[in-house]
RNA sequence: GGAGAAAUGGCAGAGUGGUCGAAUGCGGCGGUCUUGAAAACCGUUGUUCCUUUGCGGGAACCGGGGGUUCGAAUCCCUCUUUCUCCGCCA
């Protein structure tokens, strides 16, 4: 979330700002600054009499100390009144502090100056293409075909199992779903990301602290039984390692990098982009995470896009990278880069990632601090994160593009990890 | 799952109703001494919020929430977590 004073202090430039992302906040942001002049009106009073109150206390208990416990008597009346309002004071400061949360976490994060406006996924800009769309056959399969012709994804088998969007990956599929893995972790440690393996469920602070909840409630899948969250993304555990922290100034950046299943309820999305590997309920994902100082924060982002750029030139995968415009963009991203892999028998592009930066939105949230060089000062930190990547796309586009009558042909840097060269029947 | 014990500052660890934001030790930072370092000694060392141009002043926080009291780290309730023992188990 945006911070209350923060808000406050630019009330205009929120609004202007907010309007790229198509947010109309006006209304919004001044009810947030009405409630915080009464939060810090009251406040004022509170602590007033609360001194009050405490300066009385002691008096109070030196009397009884000196035996003078008619003096203490009279005194303690004195408190009752003060007494009363102070529980209405506390009470109505803090059903205050509730409504400016409630508020605050209604508002998107501000997107930077470099966001394009937009409405749609159409205004979206391509910054960069790479990597040559192969050419297939006329009768080149799309992937659910392939899986079903070489038995490597079962879609039935995970329906009867689970349910549909639960695909089961046999021999060589499975095989080579773990050797992408392997190679994204590699990559990633050899770039700096430290490995981590988070829980895959996370309680309702967690969730809270990178975004999750309230907005997106229904996404996720709540295990009401112990009130936790199955991740939909490892962002959420890993940037929560950091909730409440304050990171000294040598130790920024901090880099970490997980593999983990990902679990998405998708509710309301149904049709043709749910077809095979789509767009599934469990996916498999290897992910990134920066917790940077804010004046590095937008270096780092060009740093993690051209990582995961290098991931898919060494894949081999034709790809493009979008700018998402305000319109498409995350609630809680200031700057946002999505990566696309060319699915050639679909002849379709997959979002297969997705880099952004978050600035102090959610550091704001999960109170994520660091102190500054002179080690007096404590500012908030800025997070980033990006797929690093998402599997089961690649798998779709690696599948589609790379078939050929011999079968299907493994890229050469995932062969050491595959230990064979080719998928044929 | 059952029984018991505990939760205090970066860490260790006092404090069981009255100037306690909290002794002491370690660690950290600054200094004296030293050619330099160590040792020793001296000083300093949390976070959030309100207020002030600034100096400063004030409030809250001793696992979370609630309560008793003029006053709570200290008493009560509740939740969570940790430890010990038992049971179960990858």
């Amino acid at each position: 979330m945006l911070s209350l004073k923060y808000i406050s202090e630019n009330r205009d430039m929120v609004v202007t700002r907010l309007k790229v992302k198509n947010f109309e906040s006006s209304e919004l942001v001044d009810g947030i600054i009405e409630l915080d002049i009464k939060r810090r009106k009251l406040k004022n009073i509170l602590d007033n009499s609360q001194a009050t109150i405490k300066k009385l206390s002691r008096e109070i208990g030196t009397l009884f100390q000196q035996g003078k416990n008619e003096e203490a008597g009279q005194a303690k009346e004195k408190t009752t009144a003060l007494k009363e309002e102070i529980k209405t004071l506390s009470s109505d400061l803090a059903e205050t502090e509730g409504r400016i949360r409630e508020l605050l976490v209604q508002l998107p994060n501000i997107p930077h100056n470099s966001v394009p406006p937009g409405k749609t996924p159409e205004d979206n800009i391509m910054v960069r293409e790479g990597g040559a769309k192969p050419e297939l056959n006329p009768d080149a399969l799309p992937h659910w075909d392939l899986a079903a012709r070489y038995d490597l994804i079962d879609f039935e088998l995970g329906t009867k199992v689970t349910g549909a969007g639960f695909p089961v990956y046999k021999g060589k599929a499975a095989r080579m779903q773990r050797a992408l893995i392997n190679f994204f972790l590699d990559q990633a440690g050899t770039a700096g990301y430290s490995e981590i393996i988070p829980p895959i469920l996370v309680n309702e602070d967690s969730a809270f602290g990178t975004g999750q909840l309230p907005d997106k409630e229904g996404q996720m899948y709540h295990v009401t039984g112990d009130n936790l969250y199955l991740i939909p993304t490892a962002e959420v555990p890993l940037t929560n390692i950091f909730r409440n922290e304050i990171i000294p100034f040598s130790e920024l950046p901090r880099k970490l990098t997980a593999y983990t299943p990902c679990f998405r309820r998708e509710a309301g999305s149904y049709g043709k982009d749910v077809r095979g590997l789509n767009r599934l309920h469990q996916f498999d994902k290897v992910e990134i995470v920066e917790v940077q100082h804010p004046d590095n924060s937008y270096a780092s982002l060009e740093a993690m896009t051209s990582y995961v750029e290098g991931l898919v030139v060494k894949l081999g995968l034709p790809y493009r990278i979008l700018l998402l415009c305000g319109g498409d963009m995350s609630f809680a991203s200031a700057k946002t880069y999505d990566f696309e892999v060319f699915s050639a028998a679909q002849n379709k592009w997959l979002e297969v990632s997705s880099v952004s930066n978050f600035e102090s939105y959610q550091a704001n949230r999960m109170m994520l601090r660091f102190r500054d060089e002179t080690g007096n000062k404590i500012h908030t930190a800025h997070t980033l994160n990006g797929s690093a990547l998402a599997l089961p796309r690649i798998m779709a586009a690696l599948l589609e593009n790379n078939q050929s009558p011999e079968g299907i042909k493994i890229p050469p840097v995932l062969v050491p990890y595959t230990g064979f060269e080719l998928i044929n029947p």
